[in-house]
DNA sequence: TATTGTTATACTCTATAACTATA
DNA sequence: TATAGTTATAGAGTATAACAATA
C-alpha cells in the first residue's frame, strides 16, 4: 500500500491542528490556575507570585542560593532578581550573606521570619493547587505529570 | 480492613505533593513555550502575544466580535481590549464597525490587511507550536488534551 | 578577559475605578 | 437602572544594556 502526498498533507494538517488545540488548552489551564494563585497571594498575604517563587526556591535550599542560581531557576534575568531580593530584604524575609571564597557573590537565604512567613503561605498555596487538580484521580495526575515531562524534556535542547 | 487516620494523612500528603509537582511542571512547560512564541512574534513580526490572540479571535469570527465578547474570550478586562484594539486600528489591521441595533456597541473585525498579516503570523506560530509538541505521538497529544480538558472543566465553577 | 551582581530605563500587560453614551 | 465602551492611573513583570567590583 502506498501513502500519497495528499495523505501525508492531510495527516500533517490534522496533527498541526491537534497541537494548536492542545496549546490553547494548556495555556488556558495555566492562566486560570495562575490567576487563582496570584489573587490569593495578593489578598491573603500582600505578595506576588515571583516573590513567592523566589522564597520557595530558598526554602528548598536552606544553605542559600547565589543570585545567579536564583536567576537561572526562576528563569528571569539578573536585574529582576536584584529587585525582588531588595524588596524581601527590606521586609526582613530574606538576607544576603557574603561568600568568603568569591567576594563578588552573595548567598541569599530565608531569615527566620522569612521561613515562618513562607510556611504560612505554602499551606494556603497547597490548598489552591490541590483544589485546582481535585477533578483528577491519582492515576490521572501521574499520567499528566508524565506527559508534561516529555513536553518539558523536548523544550530544553 | 480499616483505614487509619494516619493512612489517610499519609495519602493526603502524597497526593498534595503530587499536585504541587504537577503544577510546577505545568507552569514550566507553559512558560517555556510561551516565551518561544513571544520572542518569535516580537522578532519576526514586531507584535505581542495579546495582540496575536486578539487577531486570532477575530480570524475565527469573520463577522466580527463586540468589545465585550473579546474581553470575555481573551479573559482580560475591558480597558485592556480598548487599548489593544486602538493599536491595531492605528496600524490598519482591525476596524470598528458600528452596530445599528445598539449604538453603544461596535463589532471589531480584521481588515483585509489584518487578515493577510495574521495569515503570515499564523503559519510561523503553527511551526513553533508543532515543534514544541513534536516529542509526543498523536496518541499522547490526544491523552494530554483530554486530561487538560478535565483540569479546565474543574476550574470553571 | 570573563563573571557576579547592580543600576537605570523602557515597555507591555494587567486590574481598578470613574466616566460618557446609550439601552 | 443597567450595560457597552473609554479613559486614567498605578503597579507588576520583564528584558536590555551599561556599569562596578572581583575573578
Amino acid at each position: 500500500m502506498e501513502t500519497s502526498v495528499l495523505d501525508m498533507e492531510a495527516r500533517a494538517h490534522s496533527e498541526h491542528a491537534q497541537a494548536l488545540r492542545l496549546w490553547l488548552r494548556l495555556l488556558t489551564c495555566t492562566q486560570l490556575i495562575e490567576r487563582r494563585v496570584r489573587t490569593g497571594l495578593r489578598d491573603s498575604f500582600q505578595t506576588t507570585l515571583p516573590r513567592f517563587d523566589l522564597m520557595a526556591q530558598l526554602e528548598r535550599h536552606p544553605q542559600g542560593l547565589k543570585m545567579k542560581e536564583l536567576s537561572h531557576r526562576l528563569m528571569v534575568t539578573g536585574g529582576n532578581v536584584t529587585g525582588l531580593t531588595d524588596q524581601l530584604v527590606a521586609e526582613g524575609l530574606v538576607e544576603r550573606v557574603p561568600v568568603p571564597s568569591d567576594r563578588r557573590a552573595f548567598l541569599v537565604r530565608l531569615t527566620t521570619a522569612g521561613r515562618s512567613a513562607f510556611e504560612a503561605m505554602a499551606v494556603e498555596h497547597e490548598h489552591w493547587i490541590v483544589q485546582a487538580f481535585e477533578g483528577l484521580s491519582a492515576r490521572e495526575l501521574e499520567q499528566l505529570h508524565k506527559l508534561l515531562g516529555k513536553v518539558k524534556q523536548h523544550q530544553t535542547r
